[in-house]
DNA sequence: AAAGTTATCATGCGGTGCAAGGTATCGTCA
DNA sequence: TGACGATACCTTGCACCGCATGATAACTTT
């Protein structure tokens, strides 16, 4: 059974485009994208998320990726962005902008006061 | 095809609670939903979307319904948020600040534009 | 009657987050 | 050498929910 948590739908559509905002400052492997998404609270992810992720954004061309085996590491694919990624991450952010605004609108104009049946 | 806008998936888990808000302000039928979240931009919806979405509250228990029939009215079946209902809509509105706080700041944190990190 | 508007409702699809499980490499310890 | 844990990668399948689509019904207008 899939936890039905609020947060957990609040994050469709979002993680993707957060992951792209990541790469857009600069490369990074798997492991690391998912640490830096949980750093930020309410953006816990877990691998079985990012990774296939990072594969619909490889497949879209938003993102390269590149293996890198120095010694004294384990091989790390990192990931980095390609200019429709960024267009993308650009686009997410007025999108988001837009959406977010809406929806605290929403929340902020109404308080819960009584029941009162208006009809306008 | 279904239309995969991002804003289709931003809406993910935010409209079920945002009729939640809408009735705490007193009970409303489906379709005067639709017009207010239509109303305020980037929460627009269907039919197809609200109706299923007040069974699920229904059968949830966080919303009641009642026929209307007025004279010189159409049959309106009105929804009318329950005490469970409030409940709900108050936690969203808590994870919601919790989470649009934290794309915000990962968004505004990281510019786009640097690309400092080495291997340019 | 016929057509249009307003309202409710059911059905099925599709994308995506996530749990669960698996493989491979590295360092450490004995 | 072998065992073990940590790190890093990857795959599979499910469940949820927004939405397109289409049907039904009642009231108003033509």
């Amino acid at each position: 059974m899939v936890q039905n948590t609020t947060s957990t739908q609040l994050r469709r559509g979002v993680i993707g485009p957060c992951i792209l905002v990541l790469l857009s400052t600069g490369p990074r492997f798997g492991l690391q994208l998912v640490r830096e998404l949980d750093a930020v609270g309410g953006l816990l992810t877990s691998q079985g998320t990012v990774y296939p992720l990072l594969n619909r954004l490889h497949d879209g061309g938003l993102v390269t990726s590149h293996w890198e085996v120095d010694k004294g590491e384990r091989p790390r694919r990192y990931y980095r962005i390609t200019d429709a990624g960024r267009a993308e991450a650009e686009t997410f952010r007025g999108d988001w902008e837009h959406f977010s605004h809406s929806v605290s609108t929403l929340l902020t104009h109404l308080t819960p006061a009584t029941t009162e049946s208006e009809t306008n």
